[in-house]
DNA sequence: AATTATTTGTTGCCATATAAACAATTGCGT
DNA sequence: ACGCAATTGTTTATATGGCAACAAATAATT
């Protein structure tokens, strides 16, 4: 009996092969995070605000973070009361804040940013700049293309 | 002033882009197994299964499904619950069960996979066989770092 | 054989995540 | 100006994730 269609493919092992690499990756960086008492999410909140002098409203940091409004609430409040972020009023819309980086949390990240730097590098080997500039002209397009899917779930093949 | 080291560099932003593409395809996933009413966890541990005549135990399912103990019997209860797999004793170790597809459970990702196995195919677009298997080579070596790193998150550079 | 150590699955707590529903507020259309 | 639509952040429910602690069972040690 003929399979219908579809028998794992080279690019079918390489999108298992990316999953099971970025799960390793976020493990790693839960346990490097833990040196500073901050997980994953944590930081990248953090570090998306760092280029932000006026901070970002918790909607905007959602789309920055690819996460739900709501995932934003517990997580701004956690590092709220660690005082390494702060909630502002917006003066022309009392819906909304702009939660902006405390001079604690700028000093925390100003701290982790170069340990984080050096070990993004070793990541990956001797891998050249070059390989490394291939890779994410290729990663770009699985996220466009994954993007498309999420969205309209459906592409039927006929 | 001159910063202390390692500014962002090519692979930094490699490995920035590895997360973003992940995070995306996680989400595709998301909205592509929501058609079966399957989270993606749900559905690796199902498919994880497949090869596996005899099921595995629950700890053996962590250990593939790179997760802890704890979070497997959630996971089994509920797709127990569907009848999509089933607890089987063990004889000679009371303790433990083998978690086993059902007949239904087959047919239902025999019905997926096809599926699955196109969409990831298109993911990458027009990328060569060849170009797959370097990535997946690259993404390998990355993993073991990682691995490496989650174990003993301090790699002093002294 | 008796004690100790290890393994197995579960439970508890908490952080994170999605999604729906909600009140308060703002914006828009007429 | 009024009413309806959209937005903002929160809350709720549920699923997933890590981790510590636990009882039961098994393995190892003496």
């Amino acid at each position: 009996m003929k399979q219908n269609s579809a028998q794992p493919g080279p690019r079918y092992q390489a999108l298992i092969q990316l999953l099971r690499t970025a799960e390793a990756l976020w493990n790693a960086s839960r346990a490097f995070f833990a040196r500073w008492e901050l997980s994953p999410s944590q930081f990248n909140l953090l570090n998306v605000l760092t280029d932000q002098p006026d901070g970002l409203t918790q909607t905007e940091l959602s789309r920055a973070l690819i996460t739900h409004r709501s995932n934003i609430t517990g997580l701004v409040d956690r590092l709220e009361q660690r005082r390494l972020v702060a909630r502002r009023d917006v003066d022309a819309d009392r819906r909304a804040y702009r939660v902006v980086l405390t001079a604690a949390g700028t000093a925390l990240l100003r701290q982790i940013l170069p340990h984080y730097h050096r070990a993004a590098e070793q990541a990956w080997g001797d891998l050249s700049a070059k390989r490394a500039a291939q890779i994410v002209a290729d990663l770009a397009t699985v996220t466009e293309t994954a993007a498309r899917l999420a969205e309209q779930p459906l592409a039927k093949k006929s």
